[in-house]
DNA sequence: TGCGCGCCTTGAGG
DNA sequence: ACCTCAAGGCGCG
């Protein structure tokens, strides 16, 4: 079942790399909540927008195929601002590499860089998921039994202003409603680059898009409510304070704490949204954020006196929960955080025949608990 | 200084 | 129709 998959129209041929499935699911990667802009446009193939152009993805046993979209003719988009940087010509396209590995922006996509660098970056196919795995699961008996049922859960290594401004809209918001919050976020500022069936893509809006003057009533009435201030405010405190997209960039470098510390200066960043991008753009594997559902579940399994006395994830209890699972879960902690995760999601919810018992059995014996 | 509380927008789901 | 709650952050006491 390694055959190619048939061609798409306006697209380049398909390619693989090696990837067996047991280190990557595209499903459980793509849509579990890390990032908002994959949808599996057929079944079993995820298309989406990655380092400024539009990729359909998809898997077999060994491999994971990718075929990229044919950009359409440049068209700057109306709310492109003016404030941007002035665009940049074909074959001088810019170049970050910050970090010696592969640096993907989001704005355009590097000539020269190889597509499937650019998948093995974002997918950070250089870190061995199984044998990471196969520690937890050592060391953690709940997830040995999730581990189960939710293999290849990687972190994303995503663009850092994408990452910090999708999860500053994450705040008190629940899953539908932040694809579409970042949707039209990107329809409305970012750069149009193909149109596929009936769907638009567009990239991620850059900094100076977001900073502008109206930015702020825009995003009023496209419905981010309080959080039209936080991204507008951070847009500019990023290119004011930390140095634009490259300085955030830069906070891969440093250490988790001074690019925590940076990342809560900004408008609508508290400890859950900093840890959040330190995980899932800024190489920190031992960031672990802290939810109201990951707080439920280390009460749970892991022991009640977590948190204890707490109505709310403060942070207190952020503190004590990442450290109790930095000491369980070692250097990568985020990393299982992240299957943690996935796999409470409800859309992943099996339907589970003792669900249904303890629900009745709850309910039958409930005027007697409540009384 | 550390901590917890009420408020902020909107809409999906019960 | 009505209510609650959602991958929270912030100002205040």
């Amino acid at each position: 079942m390694n055959a190619r998959p048939p061609p798409l129209p306006r697209a380049t041929p398909w390619r693989a790399l090696p990837c067996p499935r047991a280190e990557l699911r595209l499903d459980l990667a793509l849509s579990g909540g890390q990032t908002f802009r994959w949808s599996e446009t057929n079944p079993g193939y995820w298309t989406g927008v990655l380092a400024g152009r539009v990729w359909t993805l998809t898997q077999s046993e060994e491999q994971l195929w990718y075929t990229l979209h044919e950009e359409e003719k440049e068209e700057v988009s109306k709310d492109e601002d003016s404030l941007s940087e002035p665009p940049l010509k074909k074959g001088r396209r810019q170049l970050h590499s910050e970090t010696g590995r592969a640096g993907v922006s989001g704005e355009r996509i590097q000539d020269g860089l190889d597509p499937s660098q650019i998948l093995q970056d974002y997918f950070q196919l250089h870190v061995n998921l199984s044998a990471l795995y196969q520690g937890w699961s050592y060391t953690d008996g709940h997830f040995r039994n999730i581990a189960v049922k939710f293999p290849g859960v990687r972190v994303l290594r995503q663009d850092p202003v994408e990452c910090l401004f999708s999860f500053i809209c994450t705040s008190n918001n629940h899953l539908s409603r932040i694809t579409n919050m970042i949707q039209h976020l990107c329809q409305s500022f970012g750069r149009r680059l193909c149109q596929l069936d009936t769907k638009t893509y567009h990239a991620f809006p850059s900094l100076q898009a977001m900073a502008g003057k109206d930015k702020f009533a825009r995003l009023r009435e496209l419905g981010f409510g309080y959080r039209a201030r936080f991204i507008s405010e951070s847009a500019r405190a990023v290119l004011k304070t930390l140095g634009g997209a490259a300085g955030l960039q830069h906070l891969r470098t440093v250490s988790y704490e001074q690019a925590r510390h940076a990342l809560c200066t900004l408008p609508g960043v508290g400890a859950k949204v900093a840890d959040c991008v330190c995980l899932m753009a800024l190489d920190k594997a031992q960031a672990v954020p802290v939810d109201t559902h990951i707080w439920q579940v280390a009460k749970r399994y892991y022991g009640q006196e977590l948190g204890m006395g707490a109505r709310s994830v403060t942070e207190r209890v952020h503190r004590e929960i990442g450290n109790f699972f930095r000491s369980l879960w070692g250097p990568y902690a985020g990393w299982a955080q992240a299957v943690l995760f996935c796999a409470d999601l409800k859309k992943y919810e099996s339907p589970d025949p003792d669900a249904k018992s303890r629900c009745a059995k709850l309910t039958q014996s409930s005027p007697s608990v409540l009384t």
